[in-house]
DNA sequence: GACTGTGAAACAGTTCACAGCT
DNA sequence: AGCTGTGAACTGTTTCACAGTC
C-alpha cells in the first residue's frame, strides 16, 4: 500500500498528460457525489460519470496514491480533496484577459472559471473604445498597463482573446511580466516564452475536426450505397 | 508514388486521430503560404509555422497522396485544396447554436467560424427573454422551433452552450433532428446519441490543466530551494 | 463476492534514419 | 545537395486479466 507522494522532499511521480488530461472529469464527478453524499464510489461508477473506462480510472487514480479500498471502491471525500489540491484548486488563481472583443468579453463574465477558482482579476485591450468599459465588475485597462497590473496583483495565468496578429507579442510580453500559464483563444500558433506553458483552444479547429469525420462518413456512405 | 485514395469505391485509408487533429494548423499555415505567394514549402518550414516537428509533417501527410516532389518540398496549392477538401471546407456548413448566453451570443459572432467555413444559421434559447434578440443579423428563435429550423435549413452542426444540466436532453433532441455533430461547450460529460459525433470544449478544465502544471513547477522550486 | 491496484500485452503515436527521387 | 516518403525503433497510452484485500 505506497504511497506515491512518499516522504517530503521526494519528487513525485511523473503523471502521464493523458491523466492529467482526465483530472478535471475526475473532479468534477466527484464534486457531483459529493454533493450527493455518497461515500463511496466504484471505478466503474466514476467511469460512466467521467465518460472513460473503469481500467482507466483505477490507473490514473493509482498515480496519485491509494484512495481506494477492494471490494468498497474509493472514498469519495479524501479523493476529492486530493485531486482539488492536485489541480491546485485550493487557492484562488488570478487570472488576465487581453483582447476584450466579443469572446474576451465573454470570458470574463463565465460562470464556469469562476466556480473552479479562477478570477479573471483584470482585463486590458488597445481599442481605446473599449477601455473604461465595465463588464460585470470589471473594467477594461488600457493595455499599457498590462505590466503593472499583473505585477501588483501577483497575477499567474494570462488569457489571450486578441487577433491572432497580435497574439504573439501578448504571449512575449505577459512572460517578461512573469506570468507562467497562457490560455490561447487566437487562432495561431505561438511560441512559449521561456519558463511559461502555453495551451491553445482553437474554437475553428473544433469545427473543422467534426467536419472532417462527417464529410468521411458520409462519403462512406455513398461508396456502398445499398445498405 | 502511391495515391493512398486509390480508384473511385476503394475505402480510403484511416486517418490517425491525432493526424486529424494536426490538419487545421497545417490547413492555416498553407492559407498563409498561399497568400504570400508561396508555391512550395518544406516540411521543416511546414513544422515550423503549425509548431510541430518536420517529420511528423511528413508522416502526416504522406496519408493523403503524394503532394511533395524530393529535393523540392510540398506544392502549396495542391496541398491546400487536398486538406481543404478532406476537411470538407469546399461547402459552407450550418450551424445551429443552443443556448445564446454570454458565451453563445460571443460564439454567433465568431469571426473564426465564418472564415472558415462554418455559418451560424440559427440559434435559439429557452428563456423568453432572450428569443428575439438580435445578434448580428441573427434572431434568437424559442427552443421548441428547433426542430423546425433544423430540418428546414438542412443544419449538420450543433453547438451546446447552455448550463450543464440541459446539455443531454439538447444533444439528444439534435441528434432526433438529424444534426450529425455536436460541439458542446457546456461543461458535462454528454453521451453521444446514436450516429452523432460529439466533441466537447471544457474552457475551465484547460484553466486547470494549466493550474496542475504550475503548482507542480512551483512546489518542485520549493523542494529544492536552492537552484 | 466485490472491487482495487498493477504487471504485462496490445495498441497508438512519435521520432529516427536513410533509401530514393529531383 | 536537398528534401520527401517510409519502414523500423521507440515512447506513451490503453486495455486486459488477475492477484490481493476487504
Amino acid at each position: 500500500m505506497n504511497d506515491p507522494q512518499g516522504p517530503p522532499g521526494t519528487p513525485r511521480p511523473q503523471i502521464p498528460e493523458a491523466t492529467v488530461g482526465r483530472l478535471p472529469l475526475y473532479h468534477r464527478a466527484l464534486i457531483s457525489l459529493h454533493q450527493g453524499r455518497n461515500n463511496t464510489v466504484s471505478s466503474e461508477q466514476l467511469a460512466e460519470m467521467a465518460g472513460v473506462n473503469a481500467a482507466k480510472v483505477r490507473k490514473d487514480l493509482s498515480y496519485f496514491g491509494t484512495y481506494g479500498t477492494r471490494g468498497v471502491g474509493y472514498d469519495v471525500e479524501a479523493l476529492l480533496g486530493e485531486i482539488r489540491s492536485d489541480l491546485g484548486l485550493t487557492t484562488e488563481w488570478k487570472c488576465v484577459l487581453v483582447g476584450a472583443g466579443n469572446l474576451g468579453t465573454a470570458l470574463i463574465s463565465f460562470a464556469g472559471f469562476r466556480e473552479r477558482g479562477f478570477h479573471v482579476a483584470a482585463a486590458v485591450d488597445v481599442d481605446p473604445e473599449k477601455v473604461g468599459t465595465r463588464i460585470g465588475d470589471l473594467v477594461v485597462a488600457p493595455q499599457s498597463s498590462l505590466e503593472a497590473m499583473v505585477r501588483e496583483q501577483d497575477i499567474a495565468i494570462g488569457i489571450i482573446s486578441t487577433i491572432p496578429a497580435a497574439a504573439q507579442e501578448v504571449a512575449d510580453e505577459l512572460g517578461r511580466c512573469g506570468v507562467r500559464s497562457i490560455l490561447n483563444f487566437a487562432p495561431t500558433v505561438i511560441e512559449a516564452p521561456e519558463g511559461v506553458l502555453v495551451r491553445n483552444v482553437d474554437l475553428a479547429s473544433e469545427l473543422e475536426i467534426l467536419a472532417f469525420h462527417d464529410q468521411r462518413r458520409s462519403s462512406a456512405r455513398d461508396r456502398r450505397p445499398a445498405v
